[in-house]
DNA sequence: ATTAATCTTGACCGTTCGGTCAGGTTTATT
DNA sequence: AATAAACCTGACCGAACGGTCAAGATTAAT
């Protein structure tokens, strides 16, 4: 591969980059959202995505050269949005507010953007073949430091004894399952949408029922 | 369709399927379950199934006539299976031995049979295109029932205030993630195998720490 | 105004998909 | 032994897939 930086001519376009770059993959991402979360990796097609954006199918591999690599900017901003709301973890001392803080921003992601959650979810679900390095690095050393965490909260007597990695898989089902079963839970309340209340009402009971059952309340 | 009873001439062969026909439809439902499970509905093809099965793909094709058919028969087998597990729910009066006896045997279904466990999680998270009538009926009903009991529960003291359906929904969640997340925990134990000690650990953990959280345990 | 860079797109390519089928082989019935 | 039913399978099909490309249109830099 020769050095070639004629792209670099226009200074301060390349920096900001074109308006029309900009824009038009901002649509193709958003597009493919759409289409990952509803079908599948698999299923997904460029020719739906490019329908989904309302541009040719070949416009999308003018962005993006492959499919495999639009789908890994699509990962790479739902990891940057789970690892944002993950620091919530962090802001508060006392383990009743700081899991209370996770849970209920974690159950908020799933409200908010559960097409993101679905997609991440089958991902994992195939095995992760895409972001293998990203679960063992980043959050990986990301949950080592906060199993310390609870370790303390265990040691000085703030929460009972139980496996730090065991509770935080425990708050990840619960608070991912109300995006990725939606259809489930759906068809089990007589076909009707999550509404808002029964929605409020599950975050209370999911933080209330995880902290009394470590014996943070009583 | 006219009425062709031809093939009932063989009276007692008719009833109890000929054996060349069972041992076949028994390897090629458990070479689907593997490569379902693997590479989901639409990544899994026609030809993978025939090669784990070690048949010629048009020998597949002889005996479920589509690939539709043949993961509608899977998808059966598996919801047997959960019903048949459901059902432990009721073999205890008490609260505690119950969700116990429930979670325990939730969790073991997702340690011993993962395959069916992940696709029926993939089945969902696409929205449950071809069983959504089954989910209806089926289940709705028999959640319908083991809320009236939770509800009684709640009336008579034995539990808190909780919405059983959120507390089954939990439940499933849990005991389910377990399978359908075993690349995210095995990458973030250091790439080990869910061990059988950490398993159990887990299984206690869960059932102690929902049982605690709705008030049936100290 | 001219040139260069960027963007757009219909047509096309090789591959793989689910599914079919004719014709041969094996197994069961009489 | 003869006939029928069930089973087997290589070769093939049209459709859809991800991706390419040349040539034209638009935008930016001089």
């Amino acid at each position: 591969m020769k050095n070639d930086f004629s792209k670099y001519k226009k200074t301060a376009k390349s920096v900001r980059k074109n308006q029309i770059r900009i824009n038009n993959e901002r649509r193709i991402l958003a597009a493919a959202v759409k289409i990952f979360a509803g079908y599948g990796y698999l299923g997904a097609t460029m020719r739906k995505i490019a329908e989904e954006a309302g541009l040719p199918k070949a416009n999308l591999h003018y962005y993006f050269q492959t499919k495999e690599q639009l789908y890994r900017q699509v990962l790479d901003g739902i990891f940057k949005d789970w690892l944002a709301a993950a620091n919530t973890f962090d802001e508060c001392e006392e383990p009743v507010e700081a899991l209370r803080g996770y849970i209920e921003t974690k159950m908020d992601l799933s409200r908010k953007r559960p097409l993101e959650s679905r997609i991440w979810a089958e991902e994992i679900l195939r095995g992760a073949p895409l972001i293998q390095d990203q679960l063992e690095q980043t959050l990986a050393s990301w949950l080592d430091t906060r199993v310390k965490r609870i370790t303390d909260w265990i040691n000085t007597g703030k929460i009972q004894a139980i496996n730090p990695r065991i509770l935080m898989y425990m708050i990840w089902a619960v608070t991912q399952h109300f995006a990725d079963f939606e259809s489930q839970i759906r068809a089990l309340n007589q076909q009707q949408n999550l509404s808002d209340e029964l929605f409020t009402e599950a975050k209370k009971q999911v933080g209330q029922t995880i902290l009394k059952g470590i014996g943070a309340l009583d």
